[in-house]
DNA sequence: TTGCTTGACTAAATGCTTTTATTTAATTAT
DNA sequence: ATAATTAAATAAAAGCATTTAGTCAAGCAA
């Protein structure tokens, strides 16, 4: 038993060298054997079961700064998240969690909650702390902090939708093909003149779901004239559009809205304009929330597979830590089902 | 310039040494610059500008393992949930982020997602990991491992109940007095006759729940016969007891419950009894969730301070890392305003 | 001139583990 | 019996920043 007055390092259990002394072994032994290369170093059996024991005895744990000095590698990776608000951030970290598997990692959440100095702090923080790669979620104008971060060599994989033309980024984003889903439940319905409520298409997912629509509708035969097409502004209200839209004589009898947030606007829009959702126009979209949260809305929208993004995200980021120097990796994940609510129906004869 | 071919550690600047053998400094006088000592230690101010100068020039960003392990401080602390579902996990984040204040901690979340396995490893990775302290929430049966990382010397604080006879241990709760405020409510309706359902109590806070139950009653002047008290065996079911209590001549008129699913529970055995809510028996509850999420329900609750808890959960941490061998600090969170549902009505005469 | 301060900086130890390169003794091959 | 091999361990460096205890030269007083 350790003398409890010794106050030396030497004496102090606690440690791997401490243990080591105890035993009268080096560090190097005890760490082979702790690190389960005892074979491979040839360790007699029976000093590995000595450590072990002793290991086990005063329940020695292994100091995971040092650990991460010498290998250069923390088996942490940090997960940069807006908040923590609603389903959403639960159900990545969990998809996240299961895509790390049995390796080990530990996923560090931060919150920026909005605030882009609070943002470069966590990610600078996360740096420091060496962490082995970082998946984010980042703020609409954070983008450049994180390139800084990647450019550091830290692996780097963002949970959705990136910049155009930033091909030198990873990213795993849920397929925009699940935009076909909607737009055929629509046509199925018998709709035919569809308009698309979107935004303008800086960053790649919106503008490959646009193309997402186009194509299904062409797969279905039906023609999409350019004026039912609406690319907003970011942040621009759809009041207006919408209005135009339903203004005209071959109006569109079903819209698809490219946010949850859209489809609301788009619905209080038509009611303003005392037409009824869904005998009048319905109107799908694709999002997180089925909205039936919301009670009086519950719009029908195909329900995103957000667990298999999260999984996506770690499987991702996972080839980036072996291999740093590879080609940025890009996945699309499919998936997602329809969820039918109460703001579509059958095509107005 | 430093030379890019040259291999040796030396010439590399990310460190602190290589930064001050680029600068023809020692790592020392880098170290103070860099840690705002450079008045203490009389550096030359021309010197301490060079070094600013340089560390921003090639981005120097220190190594938080090397730091730490110097140090014995990470400045991060864990916090460990069951899972990150719902509002609360965002709301305590929040709390205790603002509890942090300007720390410049850093605070690593994890999740057991229920799983007593899973904890005790997230536990141990936070040990070694060497966090400056724990926020916890844990597993029912999870308190003894809590209480190793304690013995280990890591601050410790629970956010919520402890086990009874606990005392050794930190802890920040919901003030029970909140009772008083539910309580209250349904006397100033009329009520007389108020049940109180509620577990049997190994906890700290449930028990002192009880007795602000019973205190606000005796505030009031009304008299709360012991038949009234239901005290369940934790997880058994309330329907036989709230069936019993409402078969008695002189039935409760209202009760109050513990937690918001035990009004749920009682809410289903009423009306499975022919009963009406809150025509011929009110309920009210106090809990996190003021349940208007479930349609049909809105029982009235008493919102609780989520940010406060976290908050001071914070606040208690932070002492407790700054004197580990101080006394276990229990703090009692005020406040929490009522929230009318449609579970509470006038007295029926 | 000698001794004492002070300013400006540095050498070296420390924290803990991992890893590479050796050592020592025992065993086997020749 | 000598060389070669193997088993079982170890010494020492590396990884990076912090911190204690100095050093060295210049400036000043006596």
């Amino acid at each position: 038993m350790a003398s409890k007055t010794q106050n030396k390092p030497a004496g102090r259990v606690t440690t791997l060298s401490g243990l080591a002394k105890h035993l009268g072994l080096s560090p190097t032994t005890v760490s082979f054997v702790l690190n389960e290369q005892a074979e491979e170093h040839k360790i007699a059996p029976s000093t590995v079961e000595r450590v072990l024991a002793a290991a086990k005895e005063v329940d020695y744990v292994p100091n995971a700064l040092a650990r991460g000095l010498r290998q250069k590698r923390t088996h942490a990776i940090g997960l940069v998240f807006p908040h923590l608000k609603g389903d959403w951030a639960h159900r990545i970290t969990q998809g996240i969690s299961e895509g790390l598997g049995d390796s080990h990692t530990v996923p560090l959440i931060v919150c920026h909650y909005g605030s882009g100095q609070l943002e470069r702090e966590l990610l600078r923080s996360l740096v420091e702390r060496r962490v082995d790669g970082i998946i984010c979620n980042p703020l609409a104008d954070g983008f450049n902090r994180y390139l800084q971060v990647r450019e550091r060599g830290v692996p780097l994989v963002f949970m959705g939708d990136v910049p155009k033309g930033l091909d030198e980024i990873s990213y795993a984003a849920w397929d925009p093909a699940a935009v076909g889903v909607a737009v055929r439940h629509l046509i199925e319905l018998g709709h035919r003149r569809i308009a698309y409520l979107g935004v303008r298409d800086t960053r790649k997912i919106s503008a490959a779901r646009r193309h997402a629509f186009r194509d299904a509708m062409a797969a279905a035969g039906v023609t999409c004239s350019r004026r039912d097409i609406v690319l907003n502004e970011p942040g621009a209200a759809f009041e207006e559009p919408v209005k135009q839209l339903l203004g005209r004589a071959d109006r569109p009898t079903a819209f698809f809205a490219l946010y949850d947030d859209i489809a609301i606007e788009a619905l209080l829009a038509l009611r303003a304009q005392g037409l009824r959702c869904p005998e009048d126009v319905s109107i799908a979209t694709i999002g997180d929330s089925p909205m039936v949260s919301a009670p009086g809305y519950e719009i029908t929208t195909v329900a995103s597979p957000v667990e298999d993004e999260g999984r996506a995200c770690a499987e991702c980021l996972e080839q980036m830590i072996q291999d740093p120097k590879r080609d940025p990796i890009h996945r699309l994940v499919p998936g997602g089902h329809l969820v039918v609510g109460r703001t579509t129906g059958p095509c107005p004869s």
